[in-house]
DNA sequence: TCTGGGGTCCTTTTCCTT
DNA sequence: TCTGAAGGAAAAGGACCC
């Protein structure tokens, strides 16, 4: 198998691209801020002087994206607004799109289905593709077929992409990364010792923050470092399931075939408050919040035409420490009261003295709108609605809903 | 220094039943 | 009736990815 993996980049202001520009932070206020004062223009039409710089931005938030531009600066994605501003105070700051960045999400990956149909969707802008059986796919070791893809995205949405050619998807990610933005990396077996384990650990798609850093106190900097142990010596210091798949990746063992079709396992929505809330003191705002975010995981399953069964609830108090709850019912449900009353027995579970930023709901187990199994609904016409004697209440505590 | 939102998957802990 | 072991399901937490 030969898996290519492609990603996109998502920059659609072209007059941009040679300036530091960052994407994120306050989402929704600084889009209708721009379309009010510019409510004739398109928003790519609106001037470059329009958008705020960094440094006047003031709020909580992450960079999305970056352009190359910002990134010389040390801007990059997933880093704090604040930080980012004390790196790259110049650098325009555009808001996030999310509906227009799944518009061309659908449209690059239609391009690449018309041309080859067995085909991983790895998110909004990244994608597996396996070759194997795509004529010519093996021409120049895949390059040809790779440039057709590059060119046909470009010319039909203007956006780049990289893409890298291995034996297999794990290669073939690490590859997509060798000469971003618009390269093709083609990688073989025996380049695996100069092309791959030079690189860090933490290249490797599955080795995170945690991961690097205990790899690093054992003096392992490199893949190279990595494909040196012993499996066995992996197995004991990282468990019999990630050691050893550990030492396969730094060998560059993947056997993982392309997943072409999935379904949801849950739906959810959460938010971050502008500043930490209190149950007791902004009882009202939070209540409406919590509201909000269950009638739109309701909305959602019912768009998406699914319903679930487990209901749970987010937390993340000031410290930053997450707390989770859930709780599952006999039923299954897409029903915003139904939701709301079950998220709202969780939230009776937690800690509520602690002031929050984070507030999240989330529906679970979820089956296609219609396809209950037979035996669910046998429960689901003799349903018994548990006493609220299994819910362990935290007395003392404020009792929000 | 400050850390979004939407997911998946895995491991550990807790709870329930036999 | 109590106790403990075992096993499975549900719950909780956490790492990771885009």
């Amino acid at each position: 198998m030969d898996a290519f993996y492609a990603s996109v980049e998502l920059l659609r202001y072209p007059q941009l691209k040679a300036l530091p520009v960052v994407i994120g932070g306050g989402r929704r206020r600084l889009d209708e801020a721009l379309r009010e004062q510019h409510s004739e223009l398109p928003l790519n039409e609106i001037p470059v002087q329009a958008f705020p710089v960094l440094k006047d931005y003031t709020g909580r938030g992450v960079i999305t994206t970056a352009t190359y531009a910002a990134r010389q600066f040390g801007v990059g994605s997933a880093m704090g607004m604040m930080k980012a501003a004390r790196l790259c105070p110049q650098a325009i700051l555009l808001p996030v799109d999310f509906d227009e960045y799944r518009k061309y999400s659908r449209l690059f990956k239609q391009l690449i289905l018309d041309i080859a149909p067995v085909m991983e969707d790895r998110g909004v802008d990244e994608v597996y593709i396996d070759f194997t059986d795509v004529p010519g796919g093996q021409r120049e070791g895949g390059r040809v077929l790779a440039r057709l893809i590059q060119k046909n995205i470009f010319d039909a949405t203007g956006l780049t992409c990289s893409i890298g050619v291995a034996p297999n998807k794990l290669i073939a990610k690490m590859a997509s990364e060798f000469n971003k933005p618009r390269g093709i990396s083609v990688v073989q077996p025996q380049d695996l010792q100069p092309l791959i384990w030079p690189l860090a650990c933490r290249k490797i798609n599955g080795v995170g923050p945690k991961a690097d850093e205990k790899l690093l106190a054992h003096g392992i900097r490199t893949i190279g470092d990595l494909a040196a142990r012993d499996r066995s010596w992996l197995v004991d210091h990282f468990g019999k399931s990630y050691g050893a798949w550990l030492f396969d990746a730094a060998w560059g063992r993947d056997e993982r075939r392309l997943v072409t079709e999935s379904e949801p396992v849950s739906i959810s929505r959460e938010t971050t408050f502008e500043r930490d809330l209190h149950a007791v003191h902004d009882k009202a705002a939070l209540g409406a919040v919590f509201t909000r975010l269950c009638e739109q995981v309701a909305a959602d399953l019912q768009r998406k035409g699914y319903v679930g069964k487990t209901i749970g609830i987010k937390l993340r108090y000031e410290t930053f420490k997450s707390v989770t709850r859930d709780r599952t019912l006999d039923i299954y449900t897409a029903d915003a009261h139904t939701i709301r009353q079950t998220a709202g027995q969780c939230l009776k579970r937690v800690d509520l003295t602690r002031r929050l930023r984070l507030l999240g709901v989330r529906v679970g187990s979820l089956v296609k709108t219609g396809e209950i199994p037979f035996f669910e609904k046998k429960v689901l016409s003799s349903s018994v609605e548990r006493t609220d004697s299994a819910i362990n209440f935290v007395s003392d505590t404020p009792q929000l809903f």
